[in-house]
This record gives structure tokens, C-alpha cells and sequence, in this order.
DNA sequence: TCAGGACATCGACGGACGTCGATGTCTGAA
DNA sequence: TTCAGACATCGACGTCCGTCGATGTCCTGA
């Protein structure tokens, strides 16, 4: 919930994964591994700006307003999302890099190695 | 456990994701999002000719057998690993199918939709 | 036919997770 | 200063998950 971030990832596929890796890896996969939270990722990254206001999102599910919270704060812990407060509204936004480094480690061709800061 | 397989997956930026994709696709990542189920992925990955014993397996990890079989079932179940046995020992082999799909999720240029059948 | 090894399954335990209602904190407007 | 709204946090509840020891199943060689 606080740690620093450390260097992510490199691919699945090539050579076996460290178990220091693995377990740096493993709460990102955890992080998106959740309908809702997938959903919350997608509506973010497909809204205007690549960014959406919380009081938007709670419209979007058939659920609390203090589980959306938690969700998000779930997905920013994990340096998945941006957070910037406007006035009375908070907005998230994807981390390019985020999704870079997820994707890196399932790259069948590339060996880029990427460094994730979350929070 | 035992579902059909589905279409599976659109990339999670551009448009928004459905909530019966999110349901679909969830699993996948939840099959993944464990620290010694992603060595597993890596380790048969990277084995010669795509695929490992799971008597080699068992040896890389200090847990008991039954956990590493439970893992084993968690990916081979969630259709990431294909599963063969020969005499007495079983091998695990990893999907590309599989694999291609979960990089679908996370490319940002593709719009490719791929079909991933479990078990 | 029998013994031993490879792997799966079962039942149990502790901890983590998703969800909720209630409450707290901060901001802008009246 | 006060109030209402937006969002976060808290505490609680039921469920799912990772791990284990014990046991079951299947195959092979003697």
C-alpha cells in the first residue's frame, strides 16, 4: 500500500521469472483481477482525456459509492491510476506506463525491461 | 470450472468493456495474479520444447506437492496450460492462444478478438 | 500379482477479499 | 459561518483463496 515502486517487467514467456519478480508482479495482476475494476480501467481509459470524475463512474455500476472508492484506491495503490482532485470532484486517469509494463509481460517479441512507480 | 469457452479479448483501452467481458476476462488474470502461479507460467515457458514435468516443478518451489498440483489445476483450468500425460508423469505446456489473448487486453495499437477455449 | 512412485483429490485451517451502511473530511456556495 | 454535496475511511459480514497433511488413483517394473 506504500512501497516503493520497483523495476517491471520483464516478459512471462523467455526465461524463468524470479520469485522476487513474481511477487512484484503478482499484486499489479491482482489489481485488475476483478470485473469491476476491469470495467473502471476501460471506462477511464475509453473517457474524454483519459480521465473520468469519480461521480461519473458510480453512475456506471449497480453498486456503493464506497466500494467504487475502494476499487479505485485498490487500482491507485497498485499504480494503475492517477489521482487528481479538482475542486469538489476527483478525476483518475490510466498510467501509460502501467499499462506498458503489464503488457511487456506478455510480449511474445520484445525484451524491454520497464520501472512502475505506484501511489 | 467446467464453462464453455468464450470470445475473449478486446483490447481494455479504446471502448469501454462490456460486464459480461469483464466476467469473462477476470478469471484469466485471476488465474495469473498469484506469485507462484506466474513462476509456473514462466518456468514451463521457458523450458525446453515449451513444456515441463511436474516433477521439476515440484523441486523449484519449497511448497508441497498438493499445493503445486492445486496451482497447476488453477491455470489448467482457467485454459492457460495444456495438459498431457505420458506413462506416469504429466506434462504442462503453456497456450499461446492463451497467452495471445491476455496481450490482446493490454496492446494499445491492435483491435484484434481472439477466441480462448478453457480446459 | 504386488509394491512403489507420480500425481490428483479431500477436508480443514487462517488470512485476504468484495461489499455494505455509517461516519468523517474537505470544498464551494449561500 | 453554515450547509450541502463529493469522496474517503471505518468496522463488520460472508465468501473465496492459498496452504497443508492425509488419502485416493493410476501406471510401471519386478
Amino acid at each position: 500500500m506504500s512501497e516503493p515502486g520497483l523495476a517491471c517487467c520483464t516478459p512471462l514467456t523467455g526465461t524463468p521469472m524470479s520469485a522476487e519478480q513474481a511477487e512484484q508482479v503478482a499484486p499489479l495482476l491482482k489489481a485488475l483481477a476483478d470485473p469491476v475494476r476491469l470495467r473502471l480501467v476501460s471506462l477511464i481509459a475509453a473517457s474524454a482525456g483519459g480521465e473520468a470524475c469519480v461521480c461519473d463512474l458510480n453512475d456506471a455500476f449497480d453498486l456503493t459509492q464506497a466500494t467504487i472508492s475502494h476499487h479505485l484506491k485498490v487500482l491507485h495503490s497498485a499504480g494503475l491510476l492517477d489521482r487528481d482532485k479538482r475542486g469538489v470532484w476527483v478525476f483518475y486517469a490510466v498510467r501509460p506506463e502501467a499499462m506498458t509494463a503489464v503488457a511487456t509481460l506478455f510480449d511474445t517479441t520484445g525484451r524491454t525491461t520497464l520501472a512502475l512507480t505506484p501511489a
